[in-house]
DNA sequence: CACCATTATTTGCTTTCGCAACTACATTCG
DNA sequence: CGAATGTAGTTGCGAAAGCAAATAATGGTG
């Protein structure tokens, strides 16, 4: 199989193993943080991005992307974080279109908590599944794919965010 | 959270990376499909499983499962598309319970032409990205992980209590 | 400095989705 | 057989998310 091109109908099968696996996940994710934390897996992909930034803060453009969710989308799911105390809003002082959301002492303290317990539960669910070289591997090819992405994101024009993604997360 | 193995924030970050592909793709495909099939992503998918099945028909409960979609969620994916005539309801003569989903003839002829179409965008999508082996490790790491995801589904999916996790028992 | 295009975020509206309750059929067992 | 339990799918309902339009602040131009 080295030099042969991948058929059609392989490819769109992969793809289609990459849509079941995140939703596996994201399902299995949700069922244990909506009962450890009430919180629901967008929440708290959210909350995880801010836990890893700087000052646990991020602009609201950038958190959105990073949380895979539209401006609108953002704006309300950070709307229900506040209303729960978790997160809040400051004004961008250089620039006073913008907003940060920050964490709040209250989502610190939850986020110091859930975050151990999430690598738990991922090392849980992935235990025994890949090597150690297997599982770099993935992560290798799936970080091309998500960079190529976003990069390609600007190029098609559409919704053109920056793409560096996850700068507290590598 | 500070004192965390580096293995398993490393973990943390392919986790991430696979949602950011699935949702990165996703969102591509949508705009696409929106455009030239005025057909949402998910409605693509429920297609798509069904035109790859032997007699272009599926039980509810699998198809549900392949689009990853809950029951409901199916039920709901296949009216929508009953009402745009793609797609017919068809009892199973086993088990009156059971339904399948079956493509119509629309249903099929609208498949013929948007499946290549698709691959063309895929293919698009990921030119040069990839060689033929990572594309093949890609789709057989992934298949790994679904498999293992379906299969922990079923063996203690629902079920929040059971966390004792033997460590080292792999 | 007033004007226009642009960028960052929010809001109105609509669609989609999941959970839980419900219906209908099937299967098991006394 | 007939009640009890289980399984397939649907429905009521509420929450979440996207699109498009609105709002607000910037930046550039003449």
């Amino acid at each position: 199989m080295a030099q042969l091109p991948v058929k059609d109908d392989e490819r769109l099968t992969t793809v289609g193993l990459l849509f079941e696996s995140a939703s596996g996940l994201r399902r299995l994710f949700q069922t244990r943080l909506e009962a450890e934390r009430s919180l629901s897996n967008q929440s708290f992909e959210v909350l995880i991005r801010l836990a890893r930034s700087p000052g646990s803060e991020l602009r609201m453009s950038e958190l959105a992307a990073q949380a895979s969710l539209t401006p609108s989308g953002l704006t309300r799911s950070v709307d229900r974080l506040q209303e729960q105390g978790l997160v809040a809003r400051r004004v961008c002082p250089d620039d006073r279109r913008g907003a940060f959301a920050v964490l709040t002492t209250d989502g610190r303290a939850l986020m110091d908590k859930a975050i151990p317990a999430h690598v738990a539960h991922v090392d849980e669910v992935l235990r025994g599944l890949y090597t150690a070289d297997e599982e770099e591997m993935l992560s290798l090819l799936l970080r091309k794919l998500r960079d190529h992405l976003f990069a390609a994101d600007a190029e098609w024009g559409l919704t053109a965010e920056d793409a560096d993604i996850c700068p507290g997360a590598e």
